[in-house]
DNA sequence: TATGAATGAGTCTTCATTCAT
DNA sequence: AATGAATGAAGACTCATTCAT
């Protein structure tokens, strides 16, 4: 039945986030997910052919996720926003260990994709697009200066993901995320 | 003898970055960077244990180069020398098929270091004093306007960072760095 | 019920025997055959318990059509007669993408039968009557020379066989086959 | 070293030269081949990639052979050749258990082959020849009645093939085949 | 009867690593 | 110091067959 393969495979789609959380992409072998799922060696292949199109669905339900976690209030101020947002991310960095970031530069680097359609793109675009609608509202509102919003969203955002990843590779304190987020508000905010 | 044994050690480095540089490093095996050097199958183990003990020997030796690649004039104006140091940047980004950044960021992911002595991080470190002192030098001499150079240098690198990254995730443009670059400059120039 | 059984094993059956055709008998899985019938997975089991079983079955139903395709008129010449059989068998030897030829041969050497009662060896007998009776009737009719017909026949039967199996061995042209089949021809008919 | 390199694959073939015999081609695997020779799952991957390249190895060799086992006097007569070479053949089709016939089928069956340079029709080919000229020879000395000396060596062979799969399939005694050889002698020999 | 999801045994293949020479 | 043949552990994948529904 096709609702009952739909949770067989989102069970073994979430054991699976679980697995490349831990371990990354490169590392995670099928019998990882098979040992991490309740399914048999030849069952997994009855919904996944590889762990490949596994994380691919995992990054698509990602994607489905709202950019912002919690709720936005329409008449929330632009800076409050800003600051929600950044603290979000701040915490994301920070929870490493558990995030699917090191899984997902792997898959990319794997993959070589870097192609049109790829859903981390899609992702960063639609992150992108939020920003922007952010600062543009903050500069209208007279919370924000800024000359060239998406430039500056973008900016954020490249920031960001150099935050994120410099967390794997050479380690990074919550002061020193905390310190570089500061400078992106002041740059903004008029005082 | 040891200057024979340096030698024959140097060549399966050098032999081997290539191969990093081509294929990541999580993808790499033994058989490829024997096939690539001049060294038997069991030959190798005299020298390294591992494809990771032969690309920490590539790292250290990435670090001990100069982090400007030209020449640094004293009396060159900061401006001059950050542009300079934004152009070999940005070049090296774009050069990312022969570059060991795929390589380097799944080692330090497969390796989960972010310790303290890991020569990714000293070479952040190293990095992030010159463009400090680079910063302050333009401070003092009247052409930048900074508050806390030593921050807007990490500003910097964390940038650039995720542009790097961003090149294999996403995929980037000349002109979507340059556009990012450009903010960096007016951010600090007094015009 | 009985009939409805009967219908879907026949169902089966003629699914399998085009898989059977098209890529011999050593080659074919369960699954081939399911995909190829109307039937589910476990529902074959029902009927047929392996590949062999339902080659059995083929080949039982394959005994069952008489030798000679077309009508055979009583009152026609043996030559005659000889004639349409070897133009039949040729006809055959030269369709061996599509006839049953190398699923027999696979079927037979996987199984090492050779027993007496196996259905190929009962076909072979079969034909070997008929052919018998054929040449008997020519010599009779004073149309064929021939001191040892049931010798005879079978020497024909084995060359057809040589030619069969030779048809996927070394390959065939059907001039070859001609030269062959009228070699036997004028061998036994009195010019 | 090339030498004792060489010594092992012969082992390999030598080994699976067996297996073949006992279990045709279809159902043998790398595993079964394994077993029988001194060597380890990996280690055969260093000689073949597969049990066709194994089987293709030994069918070069199978060729290498010459056709007549025995020693051919120049001053034989062809009929005693002739009976020699029947004879060989007869105790071959008989030694079914042992040769590698079944496998044979099995592996043109199984790569589709017919091509051209492939080694079963190349070994055809050149029986033909053998036998062509052994007919021509006693037809020259007065010893054999024949029109067409290549047609009738193509006969014998087919025949014998014929007898050889039938061997496999519907099963032969000594005498049937002893039957059918007399046929052919007949045939050529002038009483 | 009939279904198709699930199982696990079996095979192929690659790879780091060892070891006799 | 150097070689490369050999090893066996580990992972991928397929398939006949079972079983709850």
């Amino acid at each position: 039945m096709g609702d009952k393969s739909e949770q067989k495979k989102q069970l073994i789609v979430d054991a699976a986030r679980q697995v490349f959380a831990e371990k990354g992409f490169a590392g995670v072998t099928m019998k990882d997910i098979i040992e991490a799922s309740q399914i048999s060696r030849g069952g997994i292949y009855l919904y996944f052919d590889s762990t490949a199109s596994i994380f691919a669905e995992i990054l698509k339900q990602e994607q489905e996720r709202p950019v912002f976690a919690g709720e936005i209030l329409e008449e929330a101020a632009a800076v409050d926003l800003l600051l929600l947002f950044l603290k979000e991310q701040k915490k994301d960095i920070l929870r490493k260990k558990e995030n699917l970031s090191v899984a997902t530069y792997e898959y990319c680097f794997a993959n070589r994709l870097a192609s049109l359609d790829n859903p981390v793109r899609r992702r960063f675009k639609e992150m992108l697009d939020v920003l922007t609608q952010l600062i543009e509202m903050g500069v209208s509102e007279g919370e924000f200066y800024c000359e060239d919003p998406a430039a500056e969203a973008a900016n954020i955002l490249y920031l960001l993901e150099g935050l994120r990843v410099s967390a794997h590779t050479i380690g990074l304190t919550e002061a020193k995320i905390d310190s570089q987020l500061l400078q992106v508000v002041q740059r903004l905010v008029i005082e």
